[in-house]
DNA sequence: CTGTTAGCGCATTCAC
DNA sequence: GTGAATGCGCTAACAG
């Protein structure tokens, strides 16, 4: 491996002048630029990183916690991560996977230095990270909304208003009473905020529309499912205006969901309108493609990173970002 | 930050002293020991990761290339991915996520002496990454089975195994004649070798038995899946003897099949028998557990970190290593 | 516009 | 069993 005094020497420089053509912190000739280029070139020269680490005090690495459990949002994890590290290869940055178990991670990778800021993912209504990233010293940005973010910037998708969005559109045509089937019972146990703040975006939006309005969480599977229809559409309550419209926030359900209606007799949209919370490639890749309101990993991912990167650079406030929903209507929703 | 020097005049020691402590490479007596570990953590010291990496040649930390497009396997590549994090760190290595379309990521993260060795999900059958990988000087395992491994050493599940355990169970099974509904169109496409392996094995193995086969490559949607179970179950040929039992290989389909097979009337495992070759929870999530010979991601992630540690530690020969496929009979199956 | 030099924090070789 | 000294490869302040 050739180090930067190969570098210099092959190029009749002085090391710092190889340095300064690298990171371009002072004014080169031309001349001596071209020649150090071709030496680099020459000598098939690349900087070592711990080196560069160690003299800078920065890694050019980022450190992103995800959660790796085989949950039932897989997907939308996975267009997050990919987000997240091509993102922050255009910041020059790498990224170094911490898995949500990992407690000791988080203060391990910053204590040595490994990471410049520390992204996290599938944050919980009072999660116990949080106090422990307050103290880090380190940019932290968090993907989700905590209850109480202890001075950290976040990024999230505005779920209220993605459920809003999607009950004015029903609304707009002409559905007087609508079912929300929501994400897995375990999703609220832990108080995934997510689902927290799609449910209550629901029910006020129902409210201030003065539609009625009911909700049920639903694992994703055939029976679950077929259960959570007959709670929602059958309901006794709702008798004078029946359910004519469905939210739903989960991807699991969507495959499933065509063929549960049609069991119980329900076209969509002649019989019932539907709207999906979910990534936009998800609800495209149905037959029937779903209008939706769609949860845009990728760009959520990417203001994670703009969001450390600004951090890192300059000493920006903190900053509380809600990314707004835009619903596209498709084939599943009709006026009545 | 504190740094060993500080930690070495707390302790009343010597630079190199606090070193050995810590690395443990030479005999220390008790009491400095326990003098230098209460400096340490009185001053909260922990090593910085570059400066090691830069005295010691090493990083701990180990690449990982996957492939993170919202393909139909998802939830492998996530289990993949979580055995080598966890893994990993049982090494006391940590990793470095690299996306398959950054091609000149391998490169880089070897040159600036990033990371001790790589891991590669997702080998093609002719994967162009393999001679670039053949040539870096860095400890390299496939997770994977190309064609040609040129001198790498790979680590994958026997796939044409797991197809032939799966129907040599259903001819035990009395089953004479076997459909088989496998990965997507573009799976084979791009020639994933395990698409490849595991229709070969069935194929191979029914041959073997004397049973006849149709095979059928299958999106993961209801109306795909209607239209290939249509081919397969309807298949004139083989009208001499109808297909019994099925082997499918497609995470995707699994929550859609009970349904489809409902609809033509076919009860599992009374009407048709089915084998899937899929990872265990996935097999299990379903109302019905389904016979499965399980694709144990995690123990294939471990192996592969297991593999690259080996040869950065040692150097050992080159290893080609198939994970042995086991078949648990479940609800699915039964004889006729 | 360029060169000289002093660390960055740690591992390791000598010397005792 | 311990300490002193050197160098890993690079950045940036200082000095022209």
């Amino acid at each position: 491996m050739a180090t930067m005094n190969d570098v210099a020497r092959e190029a009749g420089v002085s090391l710092s002048t190889v340095s300064y053509v690298l990171s371009g912190k002072r004014t080169i000739s031309e001349e001596t630029r071209l020649a150090v280029q071709s030496a680099i070139r020459k000598l098939d020269y690349s900087p070592h990183s711990g080196a560069r680490a160690l003299a800078s005090n920065r890694s050019n690495v980022l450190g992103l916690m995800a959660p790796l459990r085989a949950d039932v949002n897989v997907s939308v994890i996975m267009q997050f991560v990919a987000a997240v590290v091509t993102t922050a290869r255009t910041y020059n940055q790498d990224v170094l996977l911490l898995t949500q178990d990992d407690a000791g991670g988080l203060e391990r990778v910053t204590s040595q230095s490994m990471v410049d800021g520390l992204l996290m993912m599938d944050i919980e209504a009072r999660d116990p990270r949080i106090p422990l990233l307050a103290k880090l010293r380190k940019p932290v940005v968090l993907i989700g909304l905590p209850d109480d973010p202890q001075g950290l910037s976040c990024v999230d998708f505005d779920f209220a208003g993605a459920s809003r969005t999607a009950v004015r559109h029903l609304v707009d045509l002409n559905h007087r009473s609508i079912g929300f089937i929501g994400s897995p019972q375990a999703s609220l146990e832990r108080h995934a905020t997510y689902a927290d703040r799609a449910r209550k975006g629901f029910t006020e939006a129902c409210d201030a529309a003065g539609v009625s309005s009911t909700l049920r969480a639903c694992e994703p599977s055939m029976p679950a499912l077929t259960e959570a229809l007959t709670a929602v559409l059958d309901d006794d309550d709702g008798a004078a205006t029946a359910v004519t419209a469905l939210v739903v926030h989960n991807e699991g359900l969507l495959p499933l969901l065509h063929e549960a209606l049609a069991v119980r007799g329900l076209r969509i949209p002649e019989d019932i309108s539907v709207v999906v919370i979910a990534p936009e490639d998800v609800a495209l890749a149905a037959t029937k493609p779903w209008t939706a309101v769609s949860i845009p990993a990728h760009d959520i991912g990417r203001a994670a990173v703009e969001m450390v990167m600004d951090r890192l650079n300059s000493d920006k406030p903190v900053e509380v970002r809600l990314i707004v929903p835009t619903l596209v209507q498709r084939e599943t929703t009709s006026a009545r």
